[in-house]
DNA sequence: AAGTGTTGTGCAACTAGTTGCATAAAGCGT
DNA sequence: ACGCTTTATGCAACTAGTTGCACAACACTT
């Protein structure tokens, strides 16, 4: 039920094309609500039959031919209300800590090296994410825009942190006596 | 395609029935690994079928019958081959940063109650788990099969606890001026 | 001009999870 | 014996996300 909403969100900060929506789905907003071109492809066209967006008018846009969309008023009142409405959290789905109660009853031959490896990958993200802060976020850049972004990017971040330090403290349990 | 192994492993830990492993998928499992009976039952048929697991003797198991299952050698190897096997973490899908973010371009009205109420429930769920630690880990119980099931449980624990935190300080900010 | 790679759009089939409802047996009060 | 609630199992339809592949236009090379 969000996805519609995601690309809502990234057409209105800017008008793009579906394959500039992926790329920026890469980054971005992909970091907490990822998604592939097929599914971005697939809910513009529905976006686009709701009347929530519009194709911008350019002449011959047939397959394999840039489209660029903007967001029309009913998708920007659409979006306005589900960012207003409550919401429950939803119930966390986690494989490697599934993984690990696993390996409580089979044993934990093979899993050290995977958690060596996610370890690894959350502190590349971490630092990205860093990166990303340092560059965007300087002192000073406080407008309430930017301070929405930023705590978002601030979860990112203390996750990433969380993940690292768990991981690290994970595997010396694992590889003590 | 996590499910079949989450069942796996709670029968490992203790045979029981369709609705027994419901009710500990709501508590214990369930907080890493979330399930409905309807597709815990789907899959113990789908799991019976392979081979993995088996219904315990009885005599007319017919609907509304009880119907204990336990696991046979080639689920637990199975297991045991889906643990050890390398697992890239899946991105995160976080529907609360998201609407942060929508509401950096369609505004933050309606949103500060709901921050509120998500605070309010990682709160709790942060008090569960830690009731939970002091109930079955305390000092000195340190087998293996322990101290795995301790650092997961501690995941949830520094997560809530990272939930409350960064709620707390982004409701600041949004009161902020 | 023909072949190759890149950019861009999209369909179809599949997998996993959710929602809504149906059914059966057993216990319990009246 | 009768309904009422609880325990227990399960099907069917739907929704969301993933995977695999195809096709069109254009730019670049030879």
């Amino acid at each position: 039920m969000s996805l519609p909403h995601a690309i809502l969100t990234a057409l209105l900060e800017k008008p793009s094309s579906g394959l500039e929506l992926t790329r920026r789905f890469d980054k971005s907003i992909g970091y907490f609500w990822s998604a592939t071109h097929q599914q971005i492809y697939r809910e513009l066209g529905k976006l686009e039959r709701e009347g929530a967006i519009r194709a911008l008018p350019r002449q011959g846009a047939t397959r394999g031919q840039k489209k660029e969309y903007e967001v029309l008023p009913a998708g920007r009142a659409e979006l306005a209300r589900w960012t207003a409405a409550s919401q429950d959290p939803k119930p966390m789905r986690d494989t490697l800590l599934l993984r690990l109660r696993a390996a409580a009853v089979v044993g934990t031959d093979g899993i050290q090296a995977d958690l060596h490896r996610h370890l690894d990958l959350h502190r590349r993200q971490l630092a990205e994410y860093e990166e990303i802060e340092r560059r965007d976020f300087p002192p000073g850049k406080d407008a309430v825009e930017d301070r929405l972004r930023h705590v978002v990017l601030r979860a990112g971040i203390d996750l990433e942190t969380f993940w690292t330090r768990w991981l690290t403290r994970t595997i010396e349990e694992l590889e003590a006596p």
